[in-house]
DNA sequence: CCGTATCCGCTGCGATACTG
DNA sequence: CAGTATCGCAGCGGATACGG
């Protein structure tokens, strides 16, 4: 099966659903989350101090986000203090691989992209460059 | 770079350039248009039609920060009509393997991710659920 | 310990109009 | 055809404070 010149029903088009299933990826926060949990079943606590720099804030929604779209499962245990954790689902297991290469492409490329970045920004003659 | 006094320094570390690098992928279309660009050389106009819904605002802006990061490369034909041609750079056509992979799995996964989104919002009650 | 609530600046993104 | 310019807003995301 091969020709694949007709795109109708693909990502490309407007009203797939897979955009929003794309939109999981967008954020900041959520890829580096599922990262993490590549490690296994992480407490709270442990995931904030994993994804460096994460606010409480930015962790509970991301956290929330995942679970809604069925990647993480939450388990929250009525003990004092409070204890929950976090692991990949099934389906958020599934997509391991597509993270573990994604954070390696960026790890061995990010060299390339700064230097592509000062060269872009050189070629512009030092005018102020956002960003 | 050669600050890592730890096995932490990868991707999760918040000093880490890497991060930068995952912004790429962060925003609604970036991904779109990588993946549209797997096909090959497209002009500007051709993107806009494959790349389905896109503005023409973000359509240069992601474009703009994609030949930046040195992910696309352009060229431009003074001629009249104008011609401008995109098509992804070596350091680009490294990311087409996940690019790939990714729309792949939305397309394959979308499915499971909505009923989770249903279950989810289901088990709240039909309490009001913004998103 | 694991959250939720609130305030608020910033910018991603869309819509629209204009240019070489 | 291939952009640029401008406006406007919703929502991301940070900081901080509070609650079970």
């Amino acid at each position: 099966m091969g020709n694949m010149t007709e795109q109708a029903a693909d990502v490309l088009s407007r009203h797939c659903p897979s955009q929003g299933v794309l939109e999981m990826v967008t954020g900041k926060w959520s890829v580096l989350v599922l990262y993490a949990l590549r490690a296994g079943t992480l407490r709270y606590s442990e995931l904030e101090q994993a994804v460096d720099g994460i606010s409480q804030k930015m962790l509970t929604q991301t956290l929330r986000d995942l679970e809604r779209n069925g990647l993480v499962a939450r388990t929250a245990y009525p003990v004092v203090p409070p204890r929950t954790e976090y692991r990949l689902t099934d389906l958020g297991a599934s997509l391991e691989g597509i993270v573990t290469d994604l954070g390696r492409w960026a790890q061995n490329n990010m060299g390339a992209v700064l230097v592509a970045r000062q060269d872009y920004d050189g070629r512009r003659g030092g005018q102020a460059q956002a960003r």
